[in-house]
RNA sequence: GGCGCGUUCGUCUAGUGGCUUAGGACGCCGCCCUCUCAAGGCGGAGAUCACGGGUUCGAAUCCCGUACGCGCUACCA
C-alpha cells in the first residue's frame, strides 16, 4: 500500500441524471484525487436491467462535464481496467463468484420468489428481530444441485455468511464500526438473469480497478459490512471506506424531487454557475476550519481532506447557493460575462436583435452588482433592449405629478441640443433644469427614470440615459408624456 | 420491529477538557453611503450546545442512558 497510487472511483447508477447529492460524492472524489495526485474514475453500475433509461449515462457524462469534473478512466474514454460499463463486464463477476462456491463461501439458491415471500411473511408473523434467508439451500445435496442445475431452474448465488461473527471496519469519516454477523443476510450476489447484485460487482470492481478509498453517500453504511465479508472471503485488502453524510430537505428528509429540483441539470438550466454550484455543495458537509466561503475549484482541491468531513446530514439551502451564484458572477470579468450574456440572449426573445458588445458591456458594467444570474442582465432589465410598453403602476403614482409634463418636456429640449453626449453632459444638462426650475436633482431623476426605464429602480440614472443613448432617451420622453396624459387624465 | 449512523443560532458550520459572556456565513432587522435598487460599511435579534445522569477543580468537547431524526433491512442501487 506504501507506494500505491490514490485511485477513488464515482460509481451512479444511471438514473436519468446527476443528482445533487451525486454531485457532491462526485465532486469529494474528484477533489480527493487531485489533492493526493491520484486518479478519479469513473464506473457505470447499469446492472439492474429493469432500470435501463434510454440516454441516462450520456446525461450523466454531460452534467460532470460540465461541472467540471473530468475523470481519468471511464466509459466513453477508456483506461487501463476497462471495460468501466457492469453490464460489460458479466463474465467477471460470475467468475469470481464461482469461485467463491468452489471455497463454499457462497452457494447456488433456487428458491422461488413465492417461497422467499411466504417465508418473510411468517417471520414477520413470528415477530422475529429480523428477517433473513433461512439458508435452506445451503444444505442441498451435491446430486441435487447438479441435478437442478441440469434442469435449468433458475437460480441465483447467495453469499455463506458465518453466524456469531464480529464484523469490524474503520471508516475515515464515522471512526470505528461494528456488525454482528446474525444480522446480515445471506445476500445475493448472482441474479437469476446472470446479472451481479451491486454488492459483487461493486467489491469485484474496486478491487480489479485497485481503488484505494471507497468514498460514498452514507446510505451505503449498513451494507458495508457485506463488502467486508467478501474482501475477505477473496483474500483482498480492503479499501479505506469514507461514508458521506446526506443531504436533506428542508423538513431534514432525505433530498428528494418531491420537495425540489434535485438534478444538476435543472440548476445548470435554471442558470446556476458551475462555480457556484461546486463551492455550494463543497461546503454541504466540508470546511477547511476556517471562515473561508468561497472557493474556487483549484482552492478547493488544495484545502479538501477527508478527515474535515461532518457526520450528520445537511439540508441543501437555496437561499445561500444564491448567494453564491451572485458572488461567482460579480468575481467574472465583463468579458467573461459578456460571452455568457450573448448565449443567453440567443435563447431569449430578443434573439433576432443585434446589440453590440459595446453596448452589452455597458448594460453588464451597470447591473453587475445587481444581479444573481446571468439571465437578470436581460430581465431585470429589458428597458435596455426594447423601450417600456408599461410604466410601473406604485411609481406612477409617487412619481408623475401634475408638472411633470412640463418638466420633462424641458428635459428633453435640452437633451436635444446635446452632440453626442456624454453620461456627464446628461448630468450637467439635467443639473441645469433643475437649477432653472428651482427643484432637488432627485425631482427630476425619478420621473424621468420612470419615463425611460418604465421602473423605479435601476443603475445610476446617468449611466441609464448614456447606454440608452440621445435619440432613444428622447423618443421614450415623448411617448412617455403621451402616457402620462392617458393615466393621468 | 431489528441493525447502523447522527443531534451546536431558521439554514450551512467553527469548536477535539480551561483562550467561549459559544465564533463566522446565508437569511432577517436597523443605521450609514445614496437619484432609486443593489453592492459595500457598521450594528442587532437569533443556540439554556436534543434531554438526563456521570467522570473532572473545570465539559459543547470524555463515558453511560433516554428521546428524536435519518439510513439500511429486495434477485434496487
Amino acid at each position: 500500500m506504501i507506494n500505491s497510487q490514490v485511485r477513488v472511483r464515482f460509481a451512479p447508477s444511471p438514473t436519468g441524471y446527476l443528482h445533487v447529492g451525486g454531485l457532491r460524492t462526485a465532486l469529494y472524489n474528484y477533489l480527493f484525487a487531485r489533492k493526493n495526485n491520484g486518479k478519479f474514475i469513473l464506473r457505470i453500475e447499469d446492472t439492474d436491467r429493469n432500470r435501463y433509461v434510454e440516454g441516462a449515462v450520456e446525461n450523466l457524462i454531460a452534467a460532470l462535464h460540465w461541472a467540471g469534473l473530468n475523470y481519468d478512466e471511464g466509459p466513453d474514454i477508456g483506461g487501463p481496467f476497462g471495460p468501466y460499463m457492469q453490464s460489460h463486464r458479466l463474465e467477471i463477476y460470475n467468475r469470481y463468484a464461482e469461485e467463491l462456491i468452489s471455497q463454499d463461501k457462497a452457494y447456488y439458491c433456487f428458491c422461488t420468489p413465492e417461497r422467499l415471500e411466504a417465508l418473510r411473511q411468517e417471520q414477520q408473523r413470528q415477530k422475529l428481530p429480523q428477517a433473513k434467508y433461512d439458508k435452506h439451500c445451503l444444505h442441498l445435496s451435491k446430486s441435487e444441485i447438479e441435478e437442478n442445475l441440469l434442469k435449468g431452474i433458475p437460480k441465483v448465488i447467495r453469499l455463506n455468511v458465518e453466524l456469531n461473527q464480529k464484523i469490524e471496519f474503520d471508516d475515515v469519516i464515522r471512526d470505528h464500526v461494528e456488525f454482528d454477523s446474525n444480522n446480515i443476510d445471506d445476500q445475493v450476489l448472482i441474479k437469476s438473469d446472470g446479472y451481479p447484485t451491486y454488492h459483487l460487482a461493486n467489491v469485484v470492481d474496486d478491487h480489479l480497478m485497485q481503488i484505494t478509498h471507497v468514498i460514498r453517500g452514507e446510505e451505503w453504511l449498513s451494507s458495508t459490512p457485506k463488502h467486508v465479508l467478501l474482501y475477505d472471503a477473496f483474500g483482498w485488502e480492503r479499501p479505506v471506506f469514507a461514508h458521506l453524510p446526506l443531504l436533506l430537505n428542508p423538513d431534514r428528509s432525505k433530498l428528494s424531487k418531491r420537495q425540489g429540483d434535485v438534478a444538476v441539470e435543472d440548476y445548470r438550466d435554471k442558470g446556476y454557475l458551475k462555480e457556484a454550484l461546486i463551492n455550494f455543495v463543497a461546503l454541504l458537509g466540508w470546511n477547511a476550519g476556517d471562515d473561508k466561503e468561497f472557493y474556487y475549484m483549484d482552492e478547493l482541491i488544495e484545502k479538501f481532506s477527508l478527515e474535515r468531513v461532518n457526520k450528520s446530514g445537511a439540508v441543501f439551502d437555496l437561499q445561500k447557493l444564491n448567494w453564491l451564484n451572485a458572488e461567482h458572477l460579480r468575481k467574472k470579468s465583463d468579458e467573461e460575462i459578456l460571452s455568457l450574456l450573448k448565449k443567453e440572449l440567443s435563447n431569449s426573445e430578443y434573439k433576432g436583435q443585434f446589440y453590440s458588445d459595446e453596448k452589452l458591456l455597458l448594460i453588464i458594467h451597470a447591473m453587475k452588482e445587481r444581479v444573481n444570474f446571468v439571465k437578470d442582465f436581460i430581465y431585470n432589465c429589458r428597458y435596455f433592449y426594447e423601450a417600456p410598453m408599461e410604466y410601473e403602476q406604485k411609481a406612477i403614482e409617487k412619481n408623475w405629478k401634475e408638472d411633470t409634463p412640463q418638466q420633462l418636456l424641458r428635459l428633453k429640449t435640452e437633451f436635444e441640443n446635446l452632440v453626442n453626449p456624454s453620461k456627464e453632459d446628461f448630468e450637467h444638462a439635467l443639473t441645469k433644469v433643475a437649477e432653472e426650475l428651482k427643484i432637488g436633482k432627485g425631482k427630476l431623476i425619478h420621473p424621468l427614470r420612470l419615463a425611460v426605464s418604465g421602473q423605479s429602480t435601476g443603475p445610476g440614472m446617468f449611466d441609464l440615459l448614456f447606454i440608452l443613448g440621445k435619440d432613444e432617451v428622447i423618443k421614450r420622453i415623448e411617448s412617455a408624456i403621451k402616457n402620462i396624459k392617458s393615466v393621468k387624465a
